[in-house]
DNA sequence: GCATCTATTGACTTTTTGCAAGTAGCAATA
DNA sequence: TATTGCTACTTGCAAAAAGTCAATAGATGC
């Protein structure tokens, strides 16, 4: 699988990729929601939500993220050996944990938008105001 | 200032507190954008966009933040040392770079917004399909 | 036999954040 | 004038999260 590449600091002007710390919990959860899967499977059907080639994320990661949720009761898992092609599949299963789990996740996602949306507008409204100018205020001003 | 608490994992079955990486560049910029001023004064300002009680970020991470904009030449420094109360204050200020590099950070911010949203919605038409079950489809199915 | 795809794991490193402590100037007040 | 409190910034260390890389191994097709 495709690995997640590295960044290189400000060099080239590009900020920090755009990552929501733990993000692939709620989303292996919710394919989770869907159906019981195992982890290959998961790694192909996770780059529907924006982890494709230019955002990709190593497949370690998912793995040890799902260890991690079973580790913590939200997922269980079986081991599949009657697998069509290639080794046994360990497949997960969410848990009634695990479902509330995603619940909050969820909840707290909307309001990350929210924040996000409004952060978003405070900038455009700044610009829209200045035209693009900055350190035109004097700094008496609040901000 | 208030420190921010740790996570302590999923005990409670609650996500881990919702937080974009680095998040605090953009809206240091954002602040810079809009005139000079010092960390404390940041500090302050920052509640804004969502830094509250229940949210606090460590004030150390904003001044170690600002040093490493500076290193990267986002913004520049000088010394206050006309202050009317307490030590002298280090005074940023916002570079050409800086306002590129925020401008960057919206962008990728926007496609975050989206990425979320479609996320969002799509956990919402899931969940009215199926009234809220899991593992309730065929696993042959795809997701 | 060898390459390729499927499938999972573990070790190691770096990045990012959290937490604590330290320094220090100035002002009010007891 | 000693103490407290607020302003203001820094550093070191630890923990959490993510990235990197390699290894293992079954099955299939050439």
């Amino acid at each position: 699988m495709r690995r997640g590449r590295p960044w290189r600091g400000a060099e080239e002007g590009e900020p920090c990729p755009r990552r929501l710390r733990r993000f692939l919990e709620p989303c292996l959860l919710l394919l989770l929601h869907k159906r019981d899967a195992h982890g290959y499977e998961l790694a192909e059907a996770i780059k529907l939500f924006g982890f494709d080639e230019r955002n990709p994320v190593d497949a370690s990661l998912i793995y040890r993220t799902l260890r991690w949720l079973e580790r913590n009761g939200m997922v269980t898992s079986t081991w599949d050996t009657t697998s069509t092609a290639g080794p046994a599949r360990r497949v997960y299963h969410l848990t009634q944990a695990g479902d509330r789990y995603l619940a909050a996740w969820m909840a707290d996602l909307r309001e990350t938008t929210r924040m996000l949306t409004a952060f978003l507008a405070e900038y455009e409204r700044h610009m829209a105001e200045g035209q693009g100018e900055y350190h035109k205020t004097k700094s008496t001003q609040s901000f």
